[in-house]
DNA sequence: TTTTGAGTTGTTCGA
DNA sequence: GTCGAACAACTCAAA
């Protein structure tokens, strides 16, 4: 019995619930939707990765995929009756438009007397599972981390996929125009040449290493993970006994708490989801706009901050301490909504997801799942000194300031007449900003 | 129900 | 130069 594997963000063939399903039922039509509206959000670099992904992806599998461009609801049903499938075998998409999508493609399936099944997830432990004892959501990571490593899984074994080649009815896929970013290489021998070789070779060093932007410290799994080239449950099921590998389980643990706060959450997307941080004043005038489209342009003057926006224009890819300064940069030197930003990244990202890109702003902002702090504001300066102390990655990324010192290169200003002239001055004071900053945090807190 | 302890990622100031 | 305290108040989780 011929069936369908609609394929959505598990770019992958192996240790996958849907098309070990599907196997089951006898030969099986691979198919991907390009949905416009992921088209308009997406950006090209992410684009360019997914496309690429695809390709490799077909290729596996003896150009078997069948690639459509349009409603998902138009064009699952279509391809179903063309091939005369009698089910139809997805992951389940946990974010809100892939719920609703999903809703909607069930229900048009079922007048046509065809089932869609969702069988595994792109997570370890589906959003929504963890509870308290009371049945609500658990809000706070470290609880959420102590129950998600309470609960079993098991992966989806193994299978001999029976391609049933229909490529006949496939369309190109949708031109994008160019990207200069050089991103991660695409497929699955890709992801496992990489991870392999990092963690051998960096995992043991990764609680302190992650945070060294100049260091090859973080595994750059997230590119596949965002498509499900790789499965978390595979990166987690073997790893060593140590300390390094204790704090990688916990970060692959925040991938998920943040899918479960959205899951229960779906309005926090571009909300705050903390209602309270809603009086919190931002600027959103003409002025406010200037220092955003600064800050897009890596024009800050504070080189940590630019060297940030630079890499990710450059490669797609940002390294996670630095993701975390240039959004503090934004939010609370510059006082702009961190809606701006977030947005800016899941343009350029090719790791862009939702749920962790947007949770992770809200972390910055003050508006999400920490009770943060009002006064952790960080300082440029003092994180760039501190977690690239050799001025490496400043180097890397901005040539124009490469000939500093260690001590001057994460604050040209201070060289004073000796300021490199191709650098552009601080645009904002930090000392101020960061006063007005916690003005405005605490004005909220005495609310 | 009440109480208690804790909460990813920080900075500054003064001793 | 190093180190500990202060920076608020609140919400959440669990006993």
């Amino acid at each position: 019995m011929t069936s369908i594997w609609w394929i959505r963000r598990d770019l992958r063939t192996e240790d996958n619930g849907a098309l070990g399903a599907a196997c089951a039922e006898g030969p099986v039509v691979p198919l991907f939707v390009v949905d416009p509206i992921f088209l308009q959000h997406a950006g090209v670099p992410r684009l360019q990765f997914l496309f690429g992904t695809l390709r490799e992806l077909d290729a596996r599998m003896g150009g078997a995929l069948v690639i459509r461009v349009g409603d998902p609801i138009t064009e699952v049903v279509a391809v179903t009756q063309a091939v005369g499938a009698k089910a139809v075998f997805a992951n389940r998409d946990f974010v809100p438009y892939g719920q609703s999508r999903d809703e909607k493609v069930a229900k048009a399936l079922q007048s046509i007397g065809v089932h869609l099944v969702r069988a595994d997830s792109p997570y370890v432990v589906d959003p929504g599972t963890i509870r308290k004892d009371d049945g609500t959501a658990v809000r706070v990571f470290t609880p959420f981390y102590k129950r998600w490593q309470q609960v079993p899984w098991q992966s989806a074994g193994t299978y001999e996929p029976d391609w049933l080649n229909t490529a006949s009815m496939s369309v190109e896929l949708p031109e994008i125009g160019m990207t200069t970013a050089i991103l991660p290489d695409v497929g699955q021998d890709a992801a496992w040449s990489r991870w392999n070789g990092w963690s051998a070779q960096h995992l043991a060093e990764y609680k302190d290493s992650r945070n060294l932007p100049a260091v090859d410290g973080t595994s750059m799994m997230s590119p596949y993970l965002r498509f499900g080239v790789v499965h978390p449950r595979q990166l987690i099921s073997d790893l060593p006994s140590h300390a390094g590998a204790d704090v990688f389980r916990s970060e692959i643990a925040w991938r998920e708490f943040y899918a479960d706060v959205l899951f229960h959450r779906p309005d926090s997307m571009w909300k705050n989801l903390q209602a309270k941080m809603d009086v919190l004043p931002v600027d959103t005038d003409l002025a406010a706009k200037k220092r955003f489209a600064v800050w897009c342009e890596a024009r800050t003057g504070y080189p940590i901050v630019d060297a940030g926006i630079r890499q990710m224009l450059a490669i797609g890819w940002m390294h996670n301490r630095v993701r975390m300064i240039v959004a503090s940069f934004l939010v609370k030197d510059l006082h702009v909504p961190w809606q701006w930003g977030a947005r800016f990244f899941m343009k350029h990202l090719v790791d862009g997801d939702i749920a962790s890109n947007n949770h992770g702003w809200q972390w910055t902002a003050g508006t999400g799942t920490d009770a943060s702090p009002y006064f952790r504001v960080f300082n440029p300066f003092g994180q760039s000194a501190k977690f690239d102390p050799t001025g490496d990655y400043l180097r890397q990324w901005i040539p124009e300031i490469s000939d500093l010192d260690d001590e001057h290169i994460h604050a040209p200003w201070t060289l004073g007449m000796l300021v490199p002239k191709n650098y552009p001055a601080p645009m904002v004071d930090h000392a101020t900003e960061r006063e007005e900053a916690l003005a405005r945090y605490k004005a909220v807190s005495g609310k």
